[in-house]
DNA sequence: CCGGCGTGTGAAAAAGATGTGAAACAGTGG
DNA sequence: CCACTGTTTCACATCTTTTTCACACGCCGG
């Protein structure tokens, strides 16, 4: 349907020199970003490379494999992972599957199976973000911008860094849903969340600041407690206040109407 | 980390008796909801069994195959379809995954591995599209929404906290059962309820009041006497009546078909 | 009708989450 | 190496939720 795969971000983990180089030169004939590795890096190696997939040769890890292939899955549970490694048992490639590799494919093959094997992985990730309507999303007074990686607010940029942006358009996306944190940062970050990680914190109140210069009679992210966020625009009523309450006055009496919008 | 895959839903099209024969058995050790389809069904038929996953052997579809298979792409792309076919060129293996399909395994082939990569396959679909299929389960007057963690009533939240919700949603998944003090602590707070601890009725009440709130007339969670509690919508009968017949009604009820209703 | 438990209720104390400002750290380009 | 921008970490303020308590009330068995 969309054989459209884009440029994909891909790391080969193997020695095998006969099988990289001829692996290596099909991945240039399809301008994909990749990168060969002769063994294993640490998790955070490939956490900073943002990748789409991973291939890796099992074998030439030696008993660390499991190990290896396990923390990499839950580190970063988007990424797609096809082992690919020579003569295996049923019940190796059962395992590797159930422990969360994406295929499994034996050596020798062919490089272009591989390669399509990789796209059928990634693609099925990517199914997610399926917007591709050219038009900039606009909500409230907000125009977001895909293509300048930007939001607007009357022509003026909110002058959102990269992450900022990405946090804002990935909660745009999902307008009216409640995306829970763990879920925002692997999304936003690219791998898991670590307990007590306060980062997506961080950036909400960012982009509430910077989007409050800019639009301040509007509320776009609110919060909900123990869970996550929510983008949706509403006008702000911060109306009233007249003089004499002070400001501590129970948000309780509120409550029913509009669900707590903090 | 991926413990728990669910029961999923598949489909397998062939019409290989041994090969389905033993699959089958497999099938239904793990408890997923399975079909067995001689031959290729309406595009309608599939959409109609609401499939997590299909197993196709496309050998049997003749020259139709790949347009068979595009044509299921296209109009079920959340579906995971893995092609167990015989032997097969690189060439049509790499056409098949870059038409849509998810993985192509080659007969002859264990069952168990085939039941691995349909798991890896749904697997990676439900993390890519994470929120379609939750349809908010409805009560009464209540609408349950998981994807939000919060219940409604016409609309309007009933402003639950996480725990409140998650306690609301366990009893509401097992409508009409009553569920013990113990099980409920150790389900919802993860685990074991220490002697004493009076956590459950505290937040029974808690979710009884907002509810209230909302749905006066209907009552939802119903107490049973030294064991625990039950939930099951009741349009609440306390109108009327107004002065002759004692609160108590009838003792007959006790008699364990409809328990006493506090 | 009474007493013994188990549950309902309201409020206070304790625990936990989020908001906030600023400093430490990392990456880039001069 | 420095200046600069952006990201991560930290400590603390503020606010919400959860837990704990003491007591009232209702169910059940004498």
């Amino acid at each position: 349907m969309t054989p459209q795969p884009g440029p994909i971000r891909l790391a080969v983990i193997d020695s095998d020199s006969g099988f990289v180089r001829v692996l290596t030169k099909r991945l240039e004939g399809v301008a994909w970003e990749h990168r060969v590795l002769p063994s294993a890096p640490p998790i955070e190696d490939l956490l900073a490379m943002r990748l789409n997939a991973l291939v890796v040769d099992l074998a030439l890890l030696g008993p660390q494999a499991w190990d290896f292939l396990e923390r990499v899955c839950e580190a970063l549970p988007g990424l797609g992972i096809v082992v690919c490694t020579g003569q295996s048992t049923v019940a190796q490639r059962v395992r590797g599957l159930r422990i969360g590799a994406d295929d499994w494919v034996t050596k020798p093959c062919h490089p272009e199976e591989v390669l399509a094997r990789v796209e059928a992985v990634v693609r099925r990730r990517k199914r997610a973000a399926p917007r591709i309507d050219t038009g900039p999303m606009v909500a409230g007074e907000l125009a977001i911008r895909v293509d300048q990686f930007q939001a607007f607010v009357g022509g003026q940029s909110a002058d959102l860094t990269r992450r900022e942006f990405e946090l804002l358009h990935l909660l745009a996306e999902g307008e009216g849903q409640v995306l829970q944190r763990e879920e925002i940062y692997q999304r936003v970050w690219g791998y898991a969340m670590a307990r007590g990680d306060r980062s997506v914190d961080v950036f909400v109140r960012k982009v509430r600041s910077k989007l409050e210069r800019l639009s301040p009679d509007w509320s776009y992210i609110h919060t909900h407690f123990g869970i996550g966020y929510r983008f949706q625009p509403e006008p702000r009523e911060d109306i009233g206040l007249p003089e004499g309450s002070p400001a501590g006055s129970s948000a309780s009496e509120t409550a029913g109407q509009v669900p707590r919008v903090q």
